[in-house]
DNA sequence: GCATTTTACATGTATCTACATATATTGTCA
DNA sequence: TGACAATATATGTAGATACATGTAAAATGC
């Protein structure tokens, strides 16, 4: 059985590793990993961003956006489009890309559910906003 | 500015990337990754611990957790002890890694204070509880 | 007793992660 | 205008992570 730790840093870990081989698990037969279908969905609410704007809006480090999004891009699920300024990217879903959030979607929307038939859906959204609250104070 | 999102794994890790590097920075003086002092600890609470027995604690995998004692113990702060079973590895601190426990421990508790000023002492632990709850409930 | 299964750990491979740094482009200012 | 700074992204390297699989040793069952 885990165990309970006093660091705040562990236990997120500890968390965090458990929900995402869950994740992951649900998107398997897509091919996807979770964090990559996050990115498809978040260049589905946010069209044209570059990396930089991905890096702020998940708190990821731009140079892990920039190799996932090759990873996704190699799948050929998102394309680049030039910028007005020529150093930047600006990334769209293709078609098929759409297509893997429209097949994607209710594979994790069944994990949200998964999740809060485990907590309570209440206990699950107090856990995502004060991660939320917490990732606001340290992001720099 | 980060965003809120709506996954629950998203938001567990836009939360646990930004604390690790919160937790990591603070031991950057000890040259030690906060999963490595998390290790550390464990093998001071949990004294000839197995490999399997760390990655049941932390709910990590056992092959993580057999690759991360292999870097702690190259810097020879573990050491492996033989089990009366062959096939098992008892781990044990060495001197040095008792030191670099106590070295580190001060910066671990800063770091624990740090999270406290920036959310609440109480959210702190209610946070944490709810991280360890779908731990519990995740953990195969 | 020996074949089979189970247990304990390690290794191959790939993704996620971040820090340091490189490269290319744009902005600034003397 | 030309040097220097700032911006946008990519690459080198290394640790964290997990799945699939390998290897060795112990347990089990006939």
């Amino acid at each position: 059985m885990a165990l309970k730790l006093p660091c705040y840093c562990a236990s997120l870990r500890q968390a965090t590793r458990a929900i995402s081989q869950e994740y992951d698990r649900a998107m398997r037969p897509l091919n996807l990993t979770g964090t990559q279908f996050t990115l498809l969905r978040m260049l589905n609410e946010l069209p044209s961003a570059r990396v930089n704007d991905l890096a702020e809006a998940l708190a990821m480090d731009q140079t892990t956006v920039s190799r996932t999004l090759a990873l996704i891009k190699d799948a050929k699920l998102i394309e680049r489009q030039a910028g007005e300024d020529r150093r930047e990217a600006r990334w769209v879903l293709t078609a098929a890309g759409r297509k893997k959030l429209r097949e994607g979607s209710p594979l994790w929307e069944s994990a949200q559910r998964r999740v809060e038939s485990l907590i309570g859906a209440d206990q699950a959204e107090r856990l995502k906003d004060a991660a939320f609250r917490l990732t606001q104070k340290l992001a720099r």
